[in-house]
RNA sequence: CGCGGAGUAGAGCAGCUGGCAGCUCGUCGGGCUCAUAACCCGAAGGUCGGAGGUUCAAAUCCUCCCUCCGCAACCA
């Protein structure tokens, strides 16, 4: 057994509806950044990723798509295994929640808060969205009763449920952020959720009947387990479900669960009271890292801009993508990518500053020194800065690396790079050379030699397969005292090694030549934007429901609230109080006077404690609204 | 006055435990010749969102305001 600290780090579970995209990579490759430095550092690591393969969304692509929800998803879930192959990640396990080892432990845990008393049975009614895996209370809902968050129509469902009672550990949860400030990173995010839970926490639904593409209720079959409550829990079954369960304390708690914001809520809230109810120690940090925007724009399947990473490995190098999404990611924040951007990356710091220092101190080796590194002599004052710098790098990176900065550490580590092409101009060896000043010109070409190779050590977590070309030029493969964490101290290279000059690391990319073979994303099809028809209904609904003309008597914003317009109308005699959310599409005062068209007999609704009679009606297409309106027909007509 | 983050050179960002306003890219001029048309130096370009205040001194601390973003609320 080794006595090594350990380090478990995971990324979420990817739901294999799609296959993965550039978002997916930037996790993976920072997880695996992340276990190749701790590893360097001498940790016992473990680097968990897998597939969250339930819930009703995969049922029905497989449906659609007339195969079983495992036929369906297996070949994508190839393409993620062939993707992280492809990217050079070295996970520890891929775990399925299709597994045997998963479902189990995932079985034993919700049957363990069951029957403490955490998880009960009683009934729900809501409005489901099926994309999104989430319930809507009716007031929840977007116009014409669509998912307020992607759009969809919504579906009625009345399930008997199982509810876990969150709302018990509410304060124990507001007390362990309180005691672990660094639990939620970034600091925004914390504050986000603590502002969240503080408004009080809702018992979550944890089990569904209306289909069965899950992991089955032990004590009550009918019911599967809620995807969330399941997918989470891979976190932990992929340890105890494994082998004879040892990974689990050799490995628990976990000390770091990588997520994108998007689902910050479901891993900080959510999971740590999870593992509260099951007393198990939670995990020590969450953090929330930004998306990769597409030219400043969401990335979407709808928009056609999805990015597919194995085109930008094939034409780019595996490297150079790893490098530009650790570097150009900022802590917390979103990236934007661009082709021109990751081109930009490539040539100016890969190929002129990194690449190019190794090309232009080889070459100098050779042609002054026939290829030979030779013992440095005691240097000068300009020396001595340098390698200042160089000796306190190791420190200053780490402290960027362990905070889990990688942008940051890389900038820092480029300073470096750009301090030693500047020493070559400074100390001008080819001027060295001629002026036969043999012992000086030893020394900078020794000392530029060190700054390649702990530089070389230092950026091998994020481009793991440069190492071995850079040892190769030096002419020191095989020797790996010399290429570990350890061995970051100048003066380590051995005096007299011959070099094999190479291949320039990176190939600059001709941008020119770039931009007029770079195809345009394909703009989404015009169709996928018309909302999906509802299902068909009988004149006698339509009968129901009885539309007339108002005209508009007064109208204003409601306070505190941006969507919304409360409206005084004038309905034949009567009048009416309508509250309406096209704020945004609207200015009150031109609306005063207008004929538009209202559902009149629908039952009234509360909305921001302003009685709501009735629903007025138009148009909606992508993104922009328009009210109907019949300005030729008195106040009280009826629409047939 | 719901909570939080942000507003700094043409673009993207750092600085924000107060002490001459910085980095990368881009633009312009120069240098070098070891190197991948690379590298190095210099210049132009900012009233650090606005207005007050504290201080010998404010991008940095305090107050108010404006704009953008996230979360929440809201969507008959």
């Amino acid at each position: 057994m080794s006595d090594k600290q350990t380090f478990y780090i995971t990324t979420p579970i990817y739901y294999p509806s799609d296959n993965p995209h550039i978002g997916h990579a930037y996790t993976t490759v920072a997880a695996d950044t992340m276990t190749r430095y701790m590893k360097m550092r001498g940790f016992d690591t473990y680097f968990l990723t897998g597939t969250d393969e339930h819930g009703q969304k995969i049922q029905r692509r497989a449906a659609e798509a007339g195969k079983t929800p495992i036929e369906f998803i297996d070949p994508i879930i190839a393409n993620f295994q062939a993707l992280w192959k492809t990217l050079g990640i070295e996970y520890d396990d891929f775990i399925r929640t299709t597994e045997e080892r998963h479902k189990k432990v995932a079985q034993d845990l919700f049957q363990q808060i069951y029957e403490q008393g955490d998880i009960y049975k009683s009934e729900y009614e809501g409005w489901y969205c099926t994309s999104c895996e989430t319930f809507f209370t009716e007031l929840q809902l977007a116009e014409g009763h669509t998912c307020p968050d992607c759009g969809k129509p919504v579906e009625t469902m009345k399930e008997e449920s199982y509810f876990f009672k969150m709302s018990k550990y509410a304060d124990r949860w507001l007390q362990f952020i309180t005691d672990n400030p660094d639990f939620i990173r970034p600091e925004s995010r914390r504050n986000e959720m603590i502002n969240f839970v503080k408004q009080g926490l809702d018992d979550l639904c944890v089990s569904r009947t209306t289909f069965d593409w899950g992991i089955p209720v032990p004590f009550d079959p009918k019911h599967v387990i809620y995807v969330w409550f399941d997918a989470l829990i891979n976190y932990i079954s992929a340890l105890k479900g494994t082998g004879d369960g040892t990974l689990f304390d050799k490995y628990w708690p976990a000390d770091v669960h990588l997520v994108g914001k998007d689902i910050i809520r479901f891993h900080t809230i959510i999971w740590p009271i999870m593992l509260m109810a099951l007393d198990i120690p939670l995990p020590k940090c969450v953090l929330g890292h930004g998306w990769v925007l597409i030219d400043s724009d969401k990335m979407s399947k709808s928009k056609g801009n999805v990015i597919d990473p194995n085109r930008l490995c094939e034409k780019y190098g595996v490297e150079a993508v790893r490098y530009f999404l650790m570097r150009e990611m900022g802590y917390g924040q979103d990236c934007n990518y661009t082709e021109d951007l990751l081109a930009l990356r490539i040539n100016n710091d890969l190929a002129n500053d990194y690449g190019n220092l190794l090309s232009r101190t080889t070459g100098m080796i050779d042609k002054f020194q026939q290829g030979i590194v030779l013992a440095p002599g005691k240097g000068t004052e300009a020396d001595a800065e340098l390698l200042a710098l160089l000796g306190s790098m190791p420190e200053k990176f780490a402290a960027l690396m362990d905070g889990m900065q990688w942008s940051n550490a890389l900038a820092e580590l480029w300073t470096l790079v750009n301090k030693a092409n500047k020493y070559i101009e400074d100390a001008a060896p080819w001027a060295l050379n001629k002026e036969g000043k043999t012992e000086e010109l030893a020394t900078v070409l020794y000392n530029l030699v060190e700054i390649i190779r702990l530089v070389t050590i230092m950026v091998s977590p994020v481009m793991p397969t440069i190492p071995a070309k850079v040892w190769q030029q030096l002419g020191i493969a095989n020797q790996s005292e010399l290429c570990g964490w350890e061995a970051l101290t100048w003066g380590l290279f051995p005096a007299n090694a011959k070099i094999n000059r190479g291949e320039p690391l990176f190939p600059r990319i001709d941008l020119e030549a770039m931009v007029a073979e770079e195809p345009k994303p394909a703009p989404a099809p015009a169709a996928a934007k018309i909302a999906a028809l509802t299902p068909e209904c009988q004149m006698a609904d339509f009968a129901k429901i009885d539309l007339r003309v108002v005209k508009v008597l007064d109208c204003h914003k409601v306070e505190k609230a941006d969507k919304l317009l409360q409206f005084r109308l004038q309905l034949g005699e009567e009048e009416r109080t309508v509250v309406s959310g096209i704020a945004k599409f609207y200015q009150p005062e031109e609306l005063v006077g207008k004929h538009l068209i209202l559902i009149a007999n629908l039952q009234p609704a509360v909305i921001r404690g302003i009685e709501s009679n009735g629903m007025l009606l138009s148009a909606e297409y992508d993104g922009k609204l328009q009210l109907l309106e019949a300005p030729d027909m008195p106040s009280g007509a009826k629409i047939v």
